[in-house]
Parts: C-alpha cells; structure tokens; sequence
RNA sequence: GGAGAGGUGGGUGAGUGGUUAAUACCAGCAGACUGUAAAUCUGCCGCUUCGGCUACGUAGGUUCGAAUCCUACCCUCUCCA
C-alpha cells in the first residue's frame, strides 16, 4: 500500500490531503480520477505529458481515469485572454478533436481505463437557473483568492464576470462526474479546490486534489503551450522533437530532466555531477533527446535522430530526407525571392531580400547573394532558408 | 449618472505638430563562433512591381505637415453616486 502511495507522490507538487488519498488508495475501490482538457488545442506537447504520466500511475494502479475535454467551459470565452476571444467549436469540431486528442493519448494512458466525456454533457441541461444556483454558493471574496484574479484585481486590470464561471463549472464537472481525485497542473490549484467545496454542498466526499508542476516551454521561463509557440507536441516528427530538445538551454535541461524524464533522480544528479566535472553539457542533453524521442516514437528512433542531428549540424550536411514541392510558373524565370514566397518558405518578398543581404538563403549549399537571382523553368534544386528550412522546389 | 486617467508595431513600453517606419527592452530571424538549434558576439527585425504604399483604438476634421491638436464613437482603469 505504501508503494501506492510512493508512486502518486513522485513528481507531484501537491497533494490536498494525503491523509484522504492515503484512505481512498486504501479503500481498494476503483477510482475515479479526472482532469479536464481544453477542446480547442487538440495537438498535446510534453507540458500535458506531466500530467498524463501521473494520471497513468492511477492507471497502473488500476483506477479509472475520466479525461474531461472542457466543451462548455471552452465556450463561454476565455479565462485568461482579455484580448483573445476562442472561437465556438461546433459539434463537427469538437468530436475530430477528441479523436486527435484520443489518437495521441493513448501512446500515454490505458485505453481500457479511460474514458472519454464532455462537460457540455450535464452543463448544457444547467441552464440559467441552474448556473444562477451554482453561482450562489460562491462569492466574490473567495474568488479573488485566486492568484491570478488577485493580480490583476490589484493591478486594475479587468475581470470579465463569466470568468468567475470558469472555476464553478470546474468544479461541477467533480460533482458530476463523481470525482474521488482531480489531478492538474499548479497553476489550476484554485479550480480544483473549488471542486471540493461544491462536492461537500452536494453531500460528497470531496475529491483529492493533486497538483503537478508547469513545464517550462522551449524558451525557459514560460509555461509550455501552443499560443507561445514554445511547445513539442508529443506526434512530432522525430527528427524535429529530437532537434528542439537540443534547442533548450542547458539550465533549462536539468529541469526537464526532472519533470520529464523516468530516469531515477540519483542517476540525474550523478550527471549533473558529470558536467560539473567538464562533461560536455551537449552529451547529457542527448541523453534526454534520445529518451524522449524513443518514449514517443519507435524504441531505436532516438539514436537514429542523434546521428542525423550530429551529421546535419556538425558537418553542416543536407538532410537526406526533404519534402519537394512542384511550382508551376508563368513565365520562363522567376525571381528567387518570389519563388521561395509562392513556396512558403518565406512570408514575405522583404523577408527575403534581407534574408539574401545576409548570407542566410542557399540553393543546393551554394549561397546565393544577388537579390535579384533568377529561377528557370524546368530547373530543380535544394532551396534552403537559414540553418534548418530545407525544401526541393522543381519549376 | 458625475469627475478623471488611458488605448502605440508579436509583448512590455517611450514619444505630445516636422530628419519619427516611430527610442529602449524582450521575443523572433540571419551570420560568426562553439560544446548543440546552449551561452556569447554582430547584423536584421511593416509591405513593395524599389516609384512608393500602409501604420500609433475606430471614424471624421484642423494644418504645408498629426501617433502628437479638435470632434464623435468604441474599449479599459480609478474616484464619487
């Protein structure tokens, strides 16, 4: 029992309360676990996979896991974005991206011991005398506990009403669903405790909550996630996942080691030994590449993406696989710059032209230098855009 | 309802009539170097048929000339009721 409970505490952040999870691991009932997804990002990056490994754990204990694709909650706007409104999703929409979310999840959790909903499922049938009784058993005070509505309460920033929804919802979602545990990252610690409040008005045993840290994306500092563009989605091609692990700062490194990682703790720090000791901070990254590129591809793809990356980059080697696309032209020639923007390699004509003023465009590694360079009809070649924009274009 | 402050390029944020396509910082991109697509350094960083064109919440107006002044509207914040 005690490795039960050994196995949900690694890499948790929190647990609200551990005498409660201890009880309901005890129990030797099946478990409802839940954690909620936004409907509108179905591409998952390794800031989800935290969670989903500790959702999996439950699994593996032999829990069930409900993964809650946020619909209704999606559509009353957005939490956060002030500026930002989501698009509504229509049925259509929603049910290919829980495909894609279903297609991805599995390479994580068990499909026997998941199961899928929406909360648009019981919310929709709330209606407004429901969402009015819901709203009545919170109140203004409590809600500006939440860290980031007290930020921007204090710094007069605005607070959209329907956002205090938001975590009322949530937490209805728990009622409904009969959460005994809620699983979600830090920053969702407040919405998962209103779970709990709502859960004991409904006569229920409240549910534990647990919280897992927030990876930082590829930039170090942010939050991963699809609107900074500084994420990996987990069905990214090989060779790139493996290319933009070894894009993160060493710092960066150790903490994704950490978070993502199955490799045991007192094998990291003998590597951070190892650095410290003049080990080239290249060599261990690798390490982490290749795991992760084997955890989400192929068990062997890992090593395979190293030799690529080694070749491509250290001997400044043209990969040898390239998507080609063919350009019908008008005329005989092109200019190149127009070539490469029909070509969506570039987004603009004077992208281009500053890209040729600086040595960054070369065609089959020949750089090319005059912004005026021509392309022939029937002509074809390997155009690259800076280091690692590859593309044969035949015209 | 009344009084006031404010809305500037992907973000933060200068600029209050004219070398201002708009300071600075961050992000982004390219090049160099390296230990990698780390770090560091240098350059670039609206679009263009290179004549120009379009930009500072929106729409008008004043002016030779406006992000800067005026009017209306929209939005945000503060205080009062």
């Amino acid at each position: 029992m005690n490795d039960a409970l050994r196995l949900i505490k690694r890499g948790s952040d929190e647990i609200l309360t551990e005498s409660e999870l201890k009880k309901k691991l005890d129990s030797g009932k099946k478990l409802i676990v839940k954690a909620g997804f936004d409907p509108t990002a179905p591409d998952l990056h390794l800031g989800h996979t935290v969670l989903l490994n500790k959702l999996r754990h439950f699994q593996d204990l032999g829990h069930k896991v409900v993964f809650l694709i946020g619909d209704f909650t999606g559509r009353i706007g957005d939490p956060s974005g002030i500026n930002k409104t989501r698009p509504i999703l229509d049925s259509k929409n929603l049910i290919e991206n829980a495909k894609t979310y279903e297609k991805q999840v599995f390479k994580i959790l068990k499909k026997e011991l998941t199961e899928v909903r929406f909360n648009s499922e019981w919310c929709d049938n709330l209606g407004a005398d429901g969402l009015i009784k819901l709203a009545s058993k919170y109140n203004v005070a409590r809600m500006l506990e939440r860290d980031d509505f007290n930020k921007r309460f204090s710094s007069n920033k605005t607070i959209a009403i329907h956002e205090f929804l938001y975590p009322l919802v949530q937490g209805y979602d728990s009622v409904a669903l009969k959460a005994d545990i809620e699983c979600g990252g830090t920053d969702q610690k407040f919405n998962l405790l209103v779970g709990r409040e709502l859960q004991r008005d409904y006569d229920q045993e409240p549910q534990v909550v647990i919280t897992v840290p927030i990876l930082e994306g590829l930039d170090g500092t942010k939050k991963m996630s699809k609107s900074l563009d500084n994420y990996i989605a987990i069905d990214e091609e090989p060779n790139e996942m493996f290319g933009k692990i070894m894009s993160i700062s060493d710092e960066l490194m150790w903490r994704w080691f950490e978070l993502l990682s199955f490799i045991p703790e007192e094998n990291i720090s003998e590597l951070k030994n190892e650095m410290e000791g003049g080990k080239n901070p290249r060599d261990i990254k690798f390490i982490l590449a290749e795991e992760l590129v084997d955890r989400f591809h192929q068990k062997g793809d890992g090593a395979k993406c190293k030799e690529v990356f080694l070749s491509r980059f250290q001997k400044g080697n043209i990969p040898d696989k390239i998507d080609s696309i063919k350009i019908n032209l008008n005329e005989d020639k092109i200019l190149l710059v127009n070539l490469l923007k029909d070509a969506n390699m570039i987004s603009s004509i004077s992208e281009g032209n500053r890209l040729i003023s600086q040595g960054g465009i070369k065609i089959d590694s020949k750089k090319i230098e005059n912004p005026k360079f021509e392309v022939f009809r029937g002509s074809e070649g390997i155009y690259q855009v800076g280091k690692r924009k590859f593309l044969k274009i035949i015209v």
